[in-house]
DNA sequence: TACGTGTTGTTGACGAAGCAACCATACTGC
DNA sequence: GCAGTATGGTTGCTTCGTCAACAACACGTA
């Protein structure tokens, strides 16, 4: 963290800077197809789905209220509901109206729900280890936390300070053709 | 690559080693929301459209055909149909059937979408610079772009070879409650 | 030349997710 | 106790993407 620089060089469509970005977006989007792909190949769920049957496993009594849900499966509140819903016509999970507040639904994991949990969760972890953390040794995937937690946390909801930017100046100049 | 236990310690769905894996997934997350809400907000262009406009742009002579588009902004043949269906109605692309196959459409960008594109650039240029560039800091940046063009690279098409994995064996206990 | 086979792109049907509008319930001040 | 407001979820509508089926064309072989 010691850029001295009052103002860094712009960045254009083409920069090298760019090739980092650009493999995360690769990477994100081949990796998790993959998973999708195994997950629903051989146990009929979804990414999604598995992540939030995940959470509502590791939540206290393996239910836990629609909003929380949604914030920790990254979804919205419609889309939470909607995915629950094909978890309730699964069998995997049941909805719960909340003791303490009436207007809250909880999502509870069945026994079944559990069973495929366990199941799935083979498949899916063999595929976050064959995809991933086989990939990158020990000391690197140290970095890519600590950048990937900076990352998710500086763009997180109600984080809107700029600060310094490597593009105070841009010059998106852009190809006329040839490659 | 110097891995040299013959089984690696099982990964259980608690795993710290899966911190990582989900604080890239946040990461990709949030980052690619905020870029795309600008992108919509300040120019009415989508992240996908952006990156199809990009494409083009950057093809010879600013046209390409549909299937090579395909395959570089990641969407499937009728998703790039439907793509390039929005944008000539912006009016930011024109079709046109290949001259050497007649089967085949090229994808050809217009002067508007020429403008449209530069102008969405400085916002895009600068999200990602403001999003991510500058949260990584450059020796970091190098590790993440070799990272991730190797995890992109192993989950690419065509690449089906376990290898050594960290889960040969898997013990996917999950908790009873509590948390 | 004509036929079968493989490409290339579009279309129809569908699924998944978001936003905004909406109900039901909780809280707050009077 | 009772308005008025806030909060939690669901629903209608729209958008966007995929898969499967299809049409149009290219190419190899007899």
């Amino acid at each position: 963290m010691t850029v001295s620089e009052p103002i860094a060089r712009p960045l254009t469509a083409k920069d090298p800077r760019l090739a980092p970005w650009r493999a995360f977006l690769l990477a994100h989007a081949r990796v998790s197809r993959r998973l999708d792909e195994e997950l629903r190949a051989e146990h009929d769920v979804s990414f999604a789905e598995y992540d939030a049957l995940l959470t509502i496993a590791q939540a206290p009594d393996r239910r836990i209220r629609m909003g929380l849900l949604a914030e920790q499966v990254l979804l919205s509140k419609s889309g939470v509901t909607r995915l629950i819903d094909r978890l309730v016509g699964d069998g995997l999970v049941e909805r719960s109206t909340c003791l303490s507040d009436a207007r809250g639904a909880e999502a509870v994991l069945t026994e079944r729900g559990l069973a495929r949990l366990r199941a799935a969760s083979r498949t899916h972890l063999r595929g976050i280890s064959e995809h991933f953390l086989a990939i990158v040794d020990a000391t690197d995937v140290e970095v890519l936390e600590r950048t990937m937690t900076a990352v998710a946390r500086r763009a997180g909801p109600g984080d809107s300070d700029p600060g310094i930017c490597v593009t105070d100046v841009i010059d998106p100049q852009l190809p006329t053709g040839g490659r």
